[in-house]
DNA sequence: TTGCAGTCAATATC
DNA sequence: GATATTGACTGCAA
């Protein structure tokens, strides 16, 4: 009865509710032929079908996607449904088995596309690695994508590494003895480049980062959830280390292959690394030379970049312009930085919370850096550069407060300079900033006056110890904060003359030079010093207190994304719910 | 237009 | 050689 009523007169699909577009989803399946025998599970209930974006699976559908489809499964958010009596992992898991059944996660060759030539792999774009995801075409995954319950992204990217190192340890130990075996070794372990180019479809780079830092679920977009479907996939599949070998050793033939074969002229031009032929292959030498060489910062640069987020994460295209001539970059660059820096904090933020979710909440309360951070009270407003009344906002981050976690994510070595961070940051407790470009500006004038003597030249091509000549000339700055000026000068010094100019680089990241900001505070700039002389000396900081600390610079800035938001939102006057 | 997510790929680091 | 970092780019959405 009710498919004849469906099919007699059917909705609008914006009229439908997400339980009713479900059956269309299943018809555009079955008249694009991949309804195989998994349509509906076993479990019944096919109906918790609750898209997480329907759009985007309705997009997928159009583009003729098709394949194994359906797995119950329920998304408490938008399910109101009673109906979907699976939890969520259940759901995963027959999400996944689903999978793999009919056809194996992991297709190891890489022509598994081969079949479904006609697709246009909407996410491989231009890339030149070959998608992986075989028996599945990369548009069935982003079906199933769509369709995925809620993942764990850290547990499956940690499970990932693990059976990734499980494995180069297997090889390595096991082959530790021979020499020759060792030799071989790292082609047999089971690298991220593999991985990434075979599973997921990546560059190394990419997968590190994935790896390193995964993003909440919710907080992914569908594209940015395939790959953790493609990991979950690839984790139920019992054979996938096996089939990943095969895969590094066919890899290895090809290479050998191309190798012999290309004895003769190979010579001149051998960037004969694995992987390459594609790039030949493509075209000649045009692109070769039209190459413009990376960018890379140098460390005050970036230092300087970095104060100037302290006190502005939302620069103004004028400011950007000003940073941009001071620092001589190109607008371009500092915009990216800005852009790169801003979502990377933002998902450091993300996996630190994770990470302290994790842990018990129980150790951070009498942590000492717990301890320090909430009694003062004011010190995370601060750190956020003024953020003091963020009533609403605190709630969020203090949550994962504890100091515990591993900080896998926070690679942090600044150990002093993190710990200057602290006691900075104390020290500048009840300092607060309100006023932003001013004190920005100022801190440009300083540097304009660094650039006098060694502008940060930046060749741009690598950032040699040169840099350190330009990091002592802004180091040397003379301190522009007198005691009871007004912010502004605080801020200008905060700005440039850069406790942690002369900081190592590693430090430098995970310091946030955070509060210096603007302390209105007349003893801004006592303060400031004495921050230069912790970073200095104060050797001794505990790496609790350094991860605390990482942890707060990170909030800081979230703060100030916060804030940079509400402003606006304030200011359009329109209701927004925020998450935060 | 702006900001962001996701990614690549060059380079740095381990 | 494997992995981590990071500037740049693309595509999308508001």
């Amino acid at each position: 009865g009710s498919v004849s009523d469906m099919l007699s007169r059917p909705k609008p699909w914006s009229k439908l509710t997400q339980k009713g577009r479900e059956p269309f989803i299943r018809m555009q399946l079955w008249l694009n032929g991949e309804l195989g025998q998994c349509v509906l599970p076993a479990q019944g209930q096919q109906q918790g079908q609750v898209l997480h974006s329907v759009t985007s699976l309705q997009d997928s559908l159009q583009q003729g996607c098709a394949s194994s489809e359906s797995t119950p499964k329920t998304s408490a958010s938008c399910s109101p449904a009673p109906e979907s009596p699976m939890s969520s992992s259940e759901s995963v898991k027959s999400l996944t088995e689903l999978v793999q059944q009919p056809c194996p996660a992991i297709e190891t060759s890489k022509d598994g596309k081969s079949q479904e030539s006609s697709e246009p792999p909407a996410s491989e774009s231009q890339s030149t690695t070959p998608l992986p995801l075989s028996g599945h075409s990369a548009l069935s995954i982003q079906e199933l994508v769509a369709m995925s319950p809620e993942l764990d992204t850290y547990g499956i990217t940690k499970r990932v590494k693990e059976v990734l190192t499980d494995n180069n340890l297997v090889w390595l130990t096991s082959l530790k003895s021979s020499r020759r075996a060792r030799k071989c070794a790292p082609n047999s372990a089971l690298g991220q480049r593999l991985f990434g180019e075979t599973i997921l479809g990546l560059t190394q780079g990419s997968v590190s980062d994935l790896l390193a830092r995964p993003k909440p679920w919710h907080k992914l977009s569908l594209k940015g959830r395939e790959p953790f479907v493609r990991m979950q996939l690839w984790l139920n599949d019992p054979n996938n280390v096996e089939k990943l070998m095969d895969m590094k050793r066919m890899e290895k033939k090809a290479y050998m292959k191309r190798r012999h074969s290309s004895v003769s002229d190979s010579q001149s031009c051998e960037s004969s690394s694995a992987g390459i032929d594609y790039s030949q292959g493509a075209s000649p030498q045009p692109q070769h030379q039209l190459k413009k060489p990376r960018v890379v910062l140098a460390p005050e640069e970036k230092e300087a970049l970095k104060r100037a987020y302290q006190q502005k994460p939302y620069p103004s295209p004028k400011t950007i312009e000003e940073l941009a001539t001071q620092l001589n970059l190109k607008t371009s660059t500092v915009i990216n930085w800005f852009h790169n820096y801003r979502s990377r904090i933002r998902r450091e933020l993300f996996i630190e919370e994770i990470q302290a979710g994790s842990q018990s909440q129980a150790g951070a309360s009498d942590s000492p850096s717990a301890r320090s951070s909430r009694a003062a009270h004011s010190s995370e407003g601060d750190s956020c550069d003024g953020v003091d009344a963020e009533g609403p906002p605190e709630g969020k981050p203090s949550g994962p407060e504890a100091d515990e976690y591993s900080n896998a994510t926070t690679k942090s070595q600044g150990g002093p300079a993190e710990s200057a961070f602290e006691a900075g940051e104390e020290a500048l407790q009840g300092a607060r900033s309100s006023e932003k470009t001013e004190s920005f500006h100022l801190g440009m004038e300083s540097l304009e006056d660094t650039d006098d003597e060694g502008r940060l030249k930046a060749p741009r091509q690598s950032s040699p110890p040169g840099s350190q000549r330009s990091g002592e000339s802004l180091e040397t700055l003379p301190n522009s904060a007198t005691d009871g000026d007004a912010s502004t000068s605080a801020a200008s010094t905060s700005v440039l003359t850069g406790e942690s100019s002369y900081k190592p680089k590693e430090s430098s990241e995970k310091i946030p030079s955070v509060p210096s900001t603007s302390s209105t505070v007349a003893a801004g700039s006592q303060k400031a010093n004495s921050i230069q002389s912790l970073f200095s000396f104060s050797e001794a900081a505990s790496s609790k207190n350094t991860r605390d600390n990482s942890l707060r610079k990170k909030k800081a800035a979230n703060l100030n994304n916060i804030i940079h938001r509400l402003e606006k939102a304030a200011s359009r006057e329109e209701a927004v719910e925020w998450e935060f």
